[in-house]
DNA sequence: CTAAACTTTCAAAAATAAATGAAAGTTATT
DNA sequence: AATAACTTTCATTTATTTTTGAAAGTTTAG
């Protein structure tokens, strides 16, 4: 395979899978292009290689870096911006599961305890029923919540590592 | 607050969260429906209650069963079938879990193997670089994989339960 | 201070995804 | 085998998300 068609494949790949996992396509693209640059990219760059427009570019750059997954950097001498990626995996997915977590779960638990215990008067099966599965969401969720966190913490943990191993 | 309005309210919860993690709105409004439903639903019932048309209702429901999260029920006489959601939640996980990693992360690895090993040929520092990156991100979707499918046997193995209490 | 170099914003356009509903398909009943 | 009860399909419409690009904003250098 050429050089060119493999890294196209790549960064289609890798956009096709950000896009399945709550990440825009064109986000998961630069990422995909900062990924495997050996150099820092500007934005000139980005537009160039992925054929997108400035506008786009600029807000999916920004949106990576508030996602704590890109960085801006300087050179020496040049006026305009370059970026890289985080390079360390293990990071980058800890990074993604807090926002997620931020974003998205945090604010469903929320309601959901809400709801969960918000028709304890109404004795009605019904309404019994939708009290007691609601609370058991609730637990599942801030059950898959907790372990989204602990698992972020697992590279740097012994048992993590032994857990690891023994899962193979 | 009323019955009424947890009960939608949970419903749209579940539904922003659903289409967030790969599900789409109405396939997860459906599932929230069938998972606080004292009874089987029929099809009327949940287009009802949604206010969706027919078309869209039967292709969701139809698409829960692909996913093994909602089965048909029969009910004595009665000509038309009924529905009901997998209430076993960790089973419920399992089965989301083993969806995603066939449908996305497996083609997914079959591409980035592919292209991590294909410009092996190549020795420009970009190509180096590219095998490089490729191959460690390989890796890393490949443990993350291989996690996913070891969580979804931890509910019947001492150790996993060991580790749920020690990560509380 | 001001012009040049560069970045961000945002209303409008384009692309994508999801929903509708009527027609076609299926299955059970008489 | 005809009809009634129900479900699925899919071309079209509608809603949502993403992208564009030109104008506004910012920063640096002279």
């Amino acid at each position: 395979m050429e050089f060119k068609e493999a890294k196209n494949k790549f960064v289609q790949t890798w956009g096709a899978l950000g896009s399945q996992w709550g990440i825009n396509k064109t986000m998961a693209q630069i990422h995909a292009l900062l990924m495997i640059a050996p150099e820092p990219l500007s934005m000139e760059d980005v537009m160039e290689e992925l054929q997108i427009s400035r506008g786009n570019a600029s807000m999916n750059l920004r949106a990576l870096m508030d996602w704590g997954i890109v960085y801006k950097e300087f050179k020496q001498g040049e006026r305009k911006e370059f970026f890289i990626a985080e390079k360390d995996l293990d990071e980058l997915a800890v990074k993604i599961a807090q926002e997620r977590s931020k974003r998205e779960i945090k604010p469903a638990l929320k309601v959901l305890k809400e709801v969960s215990s918000a028709v304890k008067e109404n004795k009605t099966d019904e309404a019994k029923h939708f009290t007691e599965q609601t609370t058991k969401l609730y637990d599942f969720v801030l059950k898959a919540d907790n372990m989204l966190e602990k698992a972020t913490e697992f590279k740097d943990n012994w048992l993590g590592k032994l857990v690891m191993k023994i899962m193979k």
